[in-house]
RNA sequence: GCCCUCGUGGUGAAAUUGGUAGACACAAAGGACUUAAAAUCCUUGCCCAUUUGGGAGUGCCAGUUCGAGUCUGGCCGAGGGCACCA
């Protein structure tokens, strides 16, 4: 028999499609379209299995579409900007742009031996110029509309390394490379106005039916709408009238507010910049750690401003104004009232500078006599009181009242305030898309001129300064406006998930020179039909990409988009158990093997190895492997059926080398059932013939739902089932070798979104023309069911009837089975319960 | 601290959305073929009973229902998101 030799199949097919381009898209207006992107890789240099895990499941998809006639795009592109590229550069002194380079080829090479059905004519890399002076388009584009903005913000500073570190290179307060502990600085940097769509980016979500529930809520979460107001404190002065303006959400608990406090960076905390105990107190704010984590966990510590605040209810009542560490500056106002019962950070706050502490709300049932606070805030519902006209309310028709009194007396509005803050992009790197801006010897921000486009980086960098090699720089940041003025460059690049907050669009006019995509194309291919990736993208990159589509949508009539992604399917991660030797180092799972005793010890030594928890595959970890060995070991197809079979795309994968080598047998399995079913002599039609076309027709009907509904793993269960009854009818004789032959053909053709160069194979022999086969609905109904027969709600038998009998004959049919009868003597049946084709239950009295 | 998701055999998991729990696969044990091994195929799968069969059973405790893995409430455990958001 002739062997399947999956190298030499894989490679040939590889080839036929790469050649004959089976798989590039063009505009077809009159084909219905599909638009199948899966997030696009840092080009580290090597796939990984989460790469595998994405593209295979997107594959699946692309390819499964295509059979059923959709005009598929199905591109692939490389996220090339960012900050590896320059550390790999110092380490092994080669040009991040080289280094880049090298990296897409390595994984371009190996993407292909997986088979990916991918547009490659459509490949794109952010680093390219062709790509991102397209971008610095859209970036003066924006600024024209004053979405894009300066302004002074803190960043993680290294003093040591002179550069800005991502929170991630911050390892408990220090730099990551140089161990210095990681100073606030103050930097002016660039800004997008996210916020100015906090709103629609929150109603759309309800629009945005196939995206998972999980991640619709991290958004909305993000984004964080809360109803409160701002109310107007009056500073007690004798002659100046200046105002605080504080935002709360708990407007009824004014009456029990005792202080004011204010962010660090409020306009009122200049005053004191040169008061020496206000130094003090924030040389003493900053030391607390710049973590989210430490800052929240920090005391509560404020600065006595000496200030007083009049109660805008109770002139009276004088609020004491603090400056404090725990309020921050870019939400709401900067600036709170303090309210200690109600506020457990207030409280804590109140009972360090022993402030007044007077409870306005009280639990329904509790005497307010009775009612005390102590070390815990009471922040549940309850009823007003000690609170003059919010007397005997309940907190939320309080809260309405409230709102309503403050804004008749003029204190204050109705406010609704967003958490969503606004996206900095400024970058102090050399390896991403340069600003284009310039500044001239006002100090004031030009956008470039579009024929001045693109700006380039420049190639003869110094990457071991320290700081900004663009800062660096002379000779670039130094330059000449075409009038002959003498501006600076701006020498930020931009944030990488710019890079990606576009990138779907340019897959739609990848060669397109003027503009980054070209409207005609967009309005074919856009929005994206189902994009597939990693939940760890939850927020950031989906929720800027939504951004950056209103964005160019703000004032521009012919672009429509406001989505880009239709559906959106997170897939889970790929685990694989860890292992340490005696040292408690880590080690890769080739280094060790089991011994015959069933025990794990270390290959060169032999000594124990201490198994650790199945964990997301990670280098630090060592619990990696690496895909193309297991390309060459099994073949491209044996991943992929493994990749989809074991768990549900949304769920984690264990990676299981029995799981790997049982889906390398499976496929020689099909192989070899393919040639004895092509093989087999003809013999006359059979009775069983109807048996195999129905299961087949119900399989064909199966893998169709299932496949729309992602649920791959059981897609894989339903060809297991189809095989092994193939199997018995091909070794048992049951079917006509006409009846066997037509009804394989369609088994291929289902297999092929899944191991496509297997599928293909065995497709080649029978028909040379790919199609999705379809179910006839008749056939799904069948002649016979199973009933089951319950007594008393358990299981006593089982009943094959025609389908639709009527409960009479089943009743008397039931009664004839021996084990039912023995449950049935000796009582009397009340009711029965009967569902139909589905089950009876006879209710009995003793 | 707040919010969300998930708990089903030794393992990964199915279950027509309230109707035969454990499909399909991995692992294990036993068997067949073989001089032997590999490969392949078959059987088994918790407890009781020799078999027909009976019982328990989907993290735990209650509830609704003729009937609950599925619905409701409470608890326990694991994972994830946010984190001084006023």
């Amino acid at each position: 028999m002739e062997r399947y030799n999956i190298k030499d199949v894989e490679k040939k097919w590889q080839n036929i499609w790469s050649s004959k381009k089976t798989d590039a898209s063009t505009l077809d207006k009159k084909r219905k379209k599909f638009y199948c992107l899966e997030m696009f890789p840092y080009p580290s240099g090597k796939i990984h299995m989460g790469h595998v895990r994405n593209y295979t499941i997107g594959d699946a998809l692309a390819r499964y579409k295509r059979l059923q006639g959709f005009n598929v795009l199905h591109p692939m592109g490389w996220d090339s900007f960012g900050l590896p590229a320059e550390n790999a550069a110092r380490e092994n002194n080669l040009h991040p742009k080289d280094w880049t380079k090298k990296n897409i080829e390595a994984m371009k090479r190996q993407l292909k031996l997986l088979g990916l059905s991918l547009d490659w004519d459509r490949e794109i890399s952010t680093c390219d110029p062709e790509y991102y002076k397209h971008q610095q388009e859209f970036f003066i584009e924006l600024f024209k509309k004053k979405l894009v903005y300066k302004k002074d913000t803190y960043v993680n500073w290294d003093p040591a390394e002179q550069t800005v570190l991502a929170n991630e290179q911050v390892i408990d307060g220090k730099g990551w490379r140089s161990g210095v502990a990681v100073e606030r600085k103050k930097l002016s940097q660039w800004f997008f106005n996210i916020k100015k769509f906090s709103q629609d980016l929150l109603n759309a979500l309800e629009k945005l039916k196939n995206w998972p529930d999980k991640v619709k809520l991290m958004q909305k979460n993000w984004i964080g709408k809360s109803f409160g107001c701002e109310i107007n404190f009056q500073i007690d002065k004798k002659n100046k009238k200046e105002k605080i303006k504080v935002f709360t959400t708990r407007p009824d608990t004014i009456f029990g507010a005792s202080f004011i406090a204010l962010s660090i960076d409020h306009p009122i905390a200049k005053n004191f910049e040169n008061n020496q105990d206000f130094i003090k107190f924030k040389l003493e704010c900053s030391k607390s750690g710049t973590t989210e984590e430490a800052l929240a966990v920090a005391e509560k510590i404020g600065f006595n401003t000496n200030l007083f605040a009049i109660h805008p209810f109770k002139e009276k009542i004088k609020l004491p104004i603090y400056i404090a560490n725990f309020v921050l500056m870019d939400y709401g106002t900067g600036a709170i009232f303090g309210c200690p019962a109600h506020d457990q950070r207030d409280l804590d706050f109140a009972n360090k500078y022993k402030l007044n502490v007077l409870p306005v709300v009280r639990p329904n049932e509790v005497d307010p006599k009775d009612f005390k606070i102590n070390n815990e805030a009471y922040t549940e519902d309850g009823i007003l009181f000690n609170s003059e006209f919010l007397n005997n309310l309940k907190v939320g028709k309080a809260i309405e009242k409230a709102i309503d009194v403050i804004a008749k007396k003029k204190l204050g509005e109705k406010k609704i305030t967003f958490r969503l803050k606004d996206w900095g992009v400024s970058r102090q790197r050399y390896w991403g898309c340069p600003i284009p801006i310039v500044y001239n010897n006002k100090g004031e921000a030009l956008p470039v001129k579009k024929k001045d486009l693109p700006i380039l980086l420049p190639d003869d960098v110094d990457l071991n300064v320290k700081g900004n090699p663009l800062e660096k720089h002379p000779k670039w940041k130094y330059t000449k406006l075409s009038s002959g003025e003498k501006v600076i460059r701006e020498t930020d690049t931009l944030d990488t998930f710019v890079d990606s907050s576009w990138y779907f669009l340019r897959f739609c006019s990848p060669k397109h020179k003027k503009y980054g995509y070209e409207i005609k194309d967009i309005n074919y291919w856009m929005p994206v039909d189902q994009y597939i990736g990693g939940v760890e993208h939850a927020i950031l990159h989906l929720l800027y990409s939504r951004f950056f589509m209103r964005a160019l949508a703000f004032k521009n009539k012919n672009f429509g988009y406001t989505e880009p992604f239709e559906s959106l399917f997170t897939q889970g991660m790929v685990c694989h158990e860890t292992y340490k030797n005696e040292k408690g180092q880590w080690l890769y799972p080739d280094e060790i093997e089991k011994n015959s005793e069933g025990y794990y010890v270390t290959k060169n030594d032999k000594k124990k190895v201490a198994v650790g928890p199945s964990e997301s595959m990670s280098k630090s970890k060592k619990n990696t492997i690496d895909p193309e060995e297991m390309i060459n070991m099994y073949g491209a197809d044996s991943i992929r059926w493994f990749m989809l079979s074991d768990s549900p795309p949304e769920r984690d994968v264990q990676w299981s080398q029995e799981g790997v080598s049982a889906a390398f047998k499976f496929i020689q399995k099909i192989w070899k059932l393919n040639n004895e079913i092509l093989n087999k002599k003809d013999t006359s039609s059979n009775s069983s013939d109807v048996v195999l076309k129905k299961a087949v027709n119900k399989t064909v009907y199966n893998v169709t739902k299932n496949l729309d509904n992602f649920q791959y793993n059981v897609v894989i269960a339903n060809i297991h089932e189809i095989y092994n009854l193939f199997h018995d009818h091909v070794v048992n004789n049951k079917t006509s070798s006409k009846t066997l032959k037509n009804e394989w053909e369609k088994i291929t053709m289902l297999l092929i979104p899944l191991t496509p160069h297997l599928a293909h194979e065995c497709c080649e022999k029978v028909n040379k023309k790919f199609y999705w086969p379809k179910y006839d609905p008749k056939m799904l109904k069948e002649e016979n069911c199973t009933i089951v027969i319950q007594v008393d709600g358990r299981k006593r038998g089982v009943l094959e009837m025609p389908v639709n009998s009527i409960e009479k004959s089943i009743v008397i049919k039931s009664k004839e089975i021996e084990n039912v009868a023995k449950h049935l003597e000796n009582s009397s049946i009340i009711k029965n319960v009967y569902i139909k084709n589905k089950l009876i239950n006879f209710i009995t009295k003793k």
